[in-house]
DNA sequence: TGATTGGCAGTAAACGTTTTCTATTTCGCA
DNA sequence: TGCGAAATAGAAAACGTTTACTGCCAATCA
């Protein structure tokens, strides 16, 4: 590989001019000198050795980003949104899937501190780490898509009450007053704020939510299903169920199509998170988005933020989603057709 | 952070012989000394900056990872298996997704080749680079689940025609026939390779394929329905259809569905890939593996291979899928039950 | 015209490792 | 006992940068 000496030699200048005009230094240096250099640069094909660079200066252009769950359907576009950004301004990340039974979070973060990372990006973690700070060596970090209660100013996560608020909102504009809910896994903090969030919304529509209108669910189809059962034996059946997701939804679809109810016309069914599911189902399920890029893009500019300055007072940000209409609520100004339908139109279209 | 200079101190020893014993060298370090050393280590938190360790050797730890879709549903699996082997081994590894509209493949090497990355993996790009030898500066590369047709011997793929003869050879011995195919979007080599594996397999079993039977399909669901339509309207109707993937077969069952044909009792249908749709579906699909997570770690293994040695002939590595059986191709054997019912039987064994 | 300034370029010292070379000690064996 | 070899340790150079410091020259100003 050719080093800064060569275009030096070849230029007839010092390496320190070199290096001045290669890494963009404020440090003048004239234009002549800096064309040629720049020219010679790129005719030998000159590529500055980042790790002498860091070894000097002690900053990698590396970021660590950590997530423990690389399948979830959220975690590569919430990488992608990072990367969005932070390729953009010269940083490369060291991504790394922990599992957990392997290794610690704290190892990998020792690996990547010997790799000189500028900053860190947690992505989704579950498990908060109590001397986090230190535990980093005092380097920047961003948590993005807190799944856990403890608070942090440097994280970026939905709009949970924002979200949450707008399906019940969609349902109560669409004449909707019965109005059931299937909360999610208990132990994730955003299960208690999309709950609590439908409480409040109803209350403050001036609705008693009776008892048998909230079942406790785990995210997952199968207790979707089991949970609208048991929603739809009570003796005043609600005319729309609120799902915590879209996995939720797609169960409590499939137990009401079982009853022989019709959705939407018998019962009114949304969703959360704008999951694959929302968009096979049959009939497609209303939900809201997870800003997942957003999140990325926005959890990398505070780091960069960070990186160029420390002083700074930071807050949680909150990021909002946006309202999805689909066929399972039966929105007239719905903009879906059912599924079957669809897909013969694209077909259509197509062929 | 603390050196290898202050461990030395401490330990009383020179940095020479620290260096030995941090690095595992095989230069001879007495037992006590190592030991001592290896202890003050510990105590101080001692780690290598790898940027000066890669200044010298010229070797990173760094492998670089490049895609160019992030969102299928494969390339994180094959990540995770990629970084499984490689992260044991002491390596990270720089994945970038490469937006192709803002970044030329060639640019991203580059930089790659600034932080003196070890390797490179090739995730599923779709576009050969002819001088790509050349490009990446002469390190071993390994291209997995390689898109294209261009042959290479550095790369993991699939093995098409073991699993297309595998779903193929499942619906004749489900004593189907009259077998129709759906065919993948044709500029994908892996298209082809399906299709001709379901001639050959038919050829095999004495059936001659008629004209009718092949549909030209695009991948997506909207052309799986299309297709379905145009062979179902044949006048010798198939009994079963082959999809090239599960979005075509999902497609097609709606297709059926809508004809008013049960599935599988009426036509059976069968999938590839195992796709998430796959199991959402109702029925729901049977179909065959990608067995992404091994591509990875095979992929990852070769390039350690040649990391260590490099006289080393190679030759593509194909990997096998299973057959998952599940409720759409009406199989005798199935262990699936119909989406609903599973989902019941979920719910009544979790509550 | 002479002193002062400011723009520009070069010298050389670091950054934290690895590794070659050299030096010392220890050991085995005649 | 003496000698060579093996085992062990240390000194120092090198990897490719960045940057503090020094120096030169031309332009400016009194």
């Amino acid at each position: 590989m050719v080093t800064i000496k060569e275009v030096a030699q070849i230029a007839g200048v010092s390496i320190a001019t070199v290096s001045r005009v290669m890494s963009n230094s404020d440090y003048p240096v004239s234009e002549p000198t800096r064309a040629t250099i720049l020219q010679v640069a790129k005719d030998v094909g000159y590529l500055p050795n980042l790790a002498a660079r860091s070894l000097r200066t002690d900053r990698s252009s590396l970021i660590g980003v950590i997530l423990d769950n690389f399948d979830s359907q959220w975690a590569p576009v919430i990488i992608r949104g990072i990367q969005d950004i932070l390729h953009n301004s010269g940083f490369f990340t060291l991504v790394v899937n922990i599992p957990w039974e392997k290794y610690s979070q704290a190892d990998v973060v020792q690996d990547m501190l010997g790799h000189s990372v500028d900053g860190f990006i947690f992505v989704e973690t579950w498990h908060p780490v109590p001397e986090r700070r230190e535990m980093l060596n005092n380097r920047p970090y961003v948590i993005v898509h807190r799944l856990f209660h403890e608070s942090d100013p440097h994280s970026v996560i939905p709009d949970e009450r924002h979200s949450s608020a707008l399906v019940v909102k969609h349902l109560l504009g669409l004449g909707h007053r019965k109005i059931a809910y299937i909360a999610g896994d208990a132990r994730y903090f955003s299960s208690a704020q999309r709950l609590n969030t439908y409480m409040d919304t109803m209350r403050a529509a001036g609705i008693e939510v009776r008892d048998g209108w909230i079942a406790q669910g785990e995210w997952q189809v199968p207790s979707g299903y089991q949970c609208a059962k048991q929603i739809l034996a009570a003796d005043d059946k609600p005319s729309a169920i609120v799902a915590a997701n879209d996995g939720l939804a797609y169960g409590a679809l499939l137990a009401a199509q079982d009853e022989g109810l019709r959705v939407p016309a018998d019962v009114a069914i949304v969703g959360y998170d704008d999951h694959e599911i929302s968009r096979i189902a049959n009939p497609t399920i209303t939900t809201v988005t997870l800003p997942l890029f957003l999140m990325g893009q926005v959890a990398a500019e505070n780091l960069l933020r960070q990186l160029a300055a420390d002083d700074i007072e930071y807050a949680e940000q909150l990021i909002p989603g946006e309202l999805i209409i689909r066929q399972s609520c039966g929105a007239p100004e719905g903009n879906g057709v059912y599924a079957r339908d669809y897909v013969r139109d694209q077909a259509d279209a197509s062929g």
